[in-house]
DNA sequence: CGTAAATAATTGTTGTTACATTAAATACAA
DNA sequence: TTGTATTTAATGTAACAACAATTATTTACG
């Protein structure tokens, strides 16, 4: 056994026992998401947008200039809410995205990020970037993809 | 290489391509996060509590029937924020918790779980224990250990 | 002692989310 | 074609969260 100053959960959030392994790595998963959460919510607090916000904007970059629908929007979002269309209206308030009707359903609509949004991204990503950098410094590319893949193991348990 | 038939996070939320090891690893992080707390939520709804009340109670029974601080809470909750005094007004209302003034310093409360509450959480149990043995059929304690250890690595990149 | 600083909790405000409902357009079967 | 079901987005509502400001009490210390 190594020596290890590590701050494991325990310490973080001064609970000492844990039912299971997996109970603990359930807390700790917790911890740790709303850890990055708030790092990426500090970094983009500057530039006026939302977490939610900006991941709908990357969603419409990785598409542009192709239109996205609401509902592909809210396919793609890591959480699955019925807001896609509110925080698209703020999108639009703030000139990042232009909202048209679908001539193909006017039920639908098509959803395209503006120049103004894609300029917005381009400055966030240098900020990004760097956040990125410093979080990563611990991690090989291998334990990342590893981390990574054990969470695809733990999503198998029940689709839904 | 396996035959792979895992719904791996690419699949999941139809990106294919992701900046580096690392991104994925974030975006598959939120993405589990969010997998995980709607099936807490789901779990806890028909008991009509949310995910932070049930925290507030789990933390509060893991001290009974010793009294816990507002202060106290806020700093064991996985998301730090200033909400735990309406929380445990939401579990008052529900005779959940009881507040009463710390004697020794009267600014403080004592906030203590009700046999109501105590009652509530055994009810609970049976279900959460459930819940965690279909989500845990795909992980070994080893990997669970494994998995955990690596998000406290993560976390070392920057204290805050 | 008396005043300033620090601490504990509550409250106000504003924005966000979850959930259900509604409205409009489309698909499709009889 | 017509009626019914389905799909798509928007909206109403209530609960919740983030953040700042406020109140009450305690502590520090000249």
């Amino acid at each position: 056994m190594t020596t290890n100053i590590l701050m494991s959960i325990e310490t973080d959030i001064k609970q000492t026992s844990f039912r299971s392994p997996f109970h603990r790595l359930l807390v700790n998963l917790m911890y740790t998401n709303n850890w990055l959460c708030d790092g990426q919510m500090r970094l983009l607090k500057p530039y006026g947008i939302t977490l939610q916000q900006y991941n709908v904007l990357r969603i419409l970059r990785g598409q542009s200039p192709n239109p996205v629908k609401v509902s592909d929007i809210t396919e793609r979002m890591l959480d699955k809410m019925s807001n896609a269309s509110r925080l698209v209206d703020k999108l639009v308030a703030k000139e990042l995205v232009m909202r048209t009707e679908c001539p193909r359903d006017r039920r639908a609509c098509d959803v395209v990020i503006t120049e103004s949004g894609l300029a917005l991204l381009i400055r966030i990503d240098a900020d990004q970037q760097e956040w990125e950098r410093t979080k990563n410094q611990t991690l090989t590319d291998d334990e990342a993809t590893q981390l990574s893949h054990l969470l695809d193991e733990l999503r198998q348990s029940s689709p839904e």
